[in-house]
DNA sequence: TTGAAAGCGCTAACAT
DNA sequence: ATGTTAGCGCTTTCAA
């Protein structure tokens, strides 16, 4: 110790002003060892009120409170770092920009956040982070070398644990964080052999609705516009359309986009083509559903009236269209709001910024949740959530 | 020392696998002493290593260089922050999520990625990081707590420095920044006493590429849908719009969305009403323009033919319209990156994770840039980007 | 229940 | 040019 350490209750006030700390003031940030004098307890004691740790006289707990709030401390998370072992912050992953497909200026990375849907569950994420005043850390991982650094940054500790969104089924990504003990939970189930945390759709269940919706309408001629083949969510869609139509006894025309307006549209002519006078599509993903509006549209058909559309997502470009495009919902918001909820299960006490559990009162009030229990030791978790229909005008 | 230092080139690998550390091994991160151990130097030499320090001799770089490798070393952040003060993180700030007047579950924070522009920045932003190996954490800034938090965790060191995206021109924030010495970088023009780094597109300059792209189709009667008031951006595109119409002795009849597809049709539908028979509009930003185009196209009008329309922006959606939108574009991935430049330029020796300089040979190509000079000594740099026209079928 | 003391892994003076 | 030595601010045994 250099300045005036063991003047005990007689160091009073006047030392906090002491040394290159300057408590409370804009100088110098206040440290726990300011709290500690300014209270007249030790470092120990103002660390244990600030964590909210048992044991703590109720007296000194309220003057170390108060000494706090004086003094404006707050916990320095890399010296709590430091000796807890733990960051305080999760890392957000987010899968298939194709960057590394393309790798060029315009096939840029950032497209992913172009869709939309990344954006409702980065949404979903903060949102869900916030009240825990967590913040996520953005990483894109789409080569093998941002692979690389994300593994990197997460055993280094840089995250206490991950949010991964990606859609392509064999995104080696998730098998490694599983490997390396990382924390982690999927948005969309994990490949057989990797055992998870993970939110998801029931697509199929999305698929059976637009099938239903639309054979409730009369339709009798269906068509249905699959995505990319390499995504799981994209298949079960139209399985799940499929299968419900042919539980009706009826039959189904399949044509394939690749999740985009132009994809749809160039499905949709080939699907004309063959059946002129189809009365009822379903796209899998809304953005297709658009393109197969537009060719219908140019080939004179009306919709819903000649032909009954159905896209999926509830993305805004499905209100933005005309007609407003009926769609099938994922609470893409809830599912990330979920995945948050499950990783902070698993890695205990993550909390940030603020960290003074003793004042800022309890773990915040948790919603309900979609009522599903917390993993059972260490088994993965996985909370399916269900598809809404938005019936607007399409069909 | 403890462990046989000052064994020289005799102390061999076999000191690697001592002590709680088995460096390389899955049990226990290896630490700089483990590396010191494994090079037979001091852990101030390895430290100088790794963070390329000259004044050192090549033979023992070499020989730290190759213990590094073989121990798998990484710096522990929490550690370097500690001692440095740095965190090595930015903080990316969004705002005019909406979040603070709705608050509601469906006007939902998220919906700002839900426009493309957002998920354009961030792409820019992770993109220009991702070479320095810093990824952003991520905030969103719209309630006056928000802003406090961001504040809070900026000013304790969270993040050595912010990249601001607001749009609104009364945004606290930016001052808050600016006065307590937060090294921050806004996308947009800041109010005029803060004196703030930042990009901006020359937003004038767009609206007067549109008007001269109408006038020389040989459009004259000319209408206008401006976007909310209180955005800068949308303002100066409506003036730079009118001037060159004005400069070339022309009216524009003026309207005003709210930079929804609804307020463009809106807008339009009280435009047409006023007159009849206009030849040309300009919409403040895609969404708008679409739903122009959406009520023309609904009143008979053809599109360009009748009338051209020009948007704002380049949008995913602009593309993804029929009939494809003629639109300005703002290098939004560029600008982007140019506020990571400029912000690493001020915050010296940001360096993320892999942080081992001397390994991973200089500070990474950077690109020419849009030739601009690094901010002179404390005053705010402005780098302003030049908007282009792309023309697609809709003018 | 509280305090004293020992570090966490790293950088930065200060010696050498 | 390299090594020694202090801590950075915090949590956490271990005593008292």
């Amino acid at each position: 110790m250099d300045t005036g350490r063991g003047t005990g209750t007689d160091g009073r006030a006047g030392a906090v002003a002491r040394g290159r700390g300057r408590a409370g003031e804009a100088g110098g940030v206040p440290t726990l060892e300011d709290v500690a004098r300014a209270a007249g307890v030790s470092r120990a004691t103002v660390s244990r009120v600030v964590n909210g740790v048992r044991n703590v006289d109720p007296a000194i707990q309220q003057a170390v409170q108060r000494a706090v709030a004086a003094t404006g401390y707050v916990p320095n998370r890399a010296a709590r770092s430091l000796v807890t072992r733990r960051s305080g912050a999760v890392a957000l992953v987010v899968c298939g920009t194709g960057s590394a497909a393309t790798g060029g200026r315009d096939e840029f990375a950032a497209r992913v956040f172009q869709d939309p849907f990344f954006g409702r569950v980065v949404g979903g994420v903060v949102r869900g982070l916030r009240p825990r005043g967590v913040h996520p850390v953005l990483m894109f991982a789409d080569t093998g070398e941002d692979r690389a650094e994300v593994l990197s940054y997460l055993t280094r500790g840089g995250a206490d644990g991950a949010l991964l969104v990606t859609t392509r089924a064999r995104d080696p990504l998730p098998g490694m964080l599983a490997a390396a003990g990382v924390p982690a939970v999927l948005f969309a189930r994990p490949p057989a052999d990797v055992p998870l945390d993970h939110v998801d759709l029931r697509h199929r269940e999305g698929g059976a609705l637009a099938a239903r919706h639309l054979l409730a309408r009369g339709c009798a001629r269906l068509a249905v516009i699959g995505g990319p083949a390499d995504i799981p969510a994209s298949r079960e869609r139209v399985a799940g359309f499929c299968d419900a139509v042919a539980a009706a006894g009826g039959r189904v025309r399949a044509g394939t986009g690749d999740f985009t307006l132009d994809g749809g549209e160039h499905a949709m002519r080939l699907l004309l083509a063959e059946q002129p006078d189809l009365d009822g599509v379903f796209a899998a993903n809304d953005l297709m559903a658009q393109g197969a509006c537009l060719v219908l549209r140019e080939h004179g058909r009306r919709i819903p009236d000649d032909v009954a559309v159905i896209g999926f997502d509830d993305s805004s470009a499905a209100a933005a269209s005309r007609p407003r495009l009926t769609t099938v919902r994922q609470p893409v918001e809830d599912m990330a709001a979920e995945m948050v909820r499950l990783l902070l299960d698993r890695v205990t006490g993550i909390t940030g910024v603020t960290g003074i559990t003793g004042v800022t009162g309890a773990a915040a009030g948790a919603d309900p949740g979609p009522a599903k229990g917390a993993p059972t030791g260490t088994e993965p978790a996985a909370v399916l959530f269900a598809p809404e229909l938005v019936v607007r005008d399409s069909a």
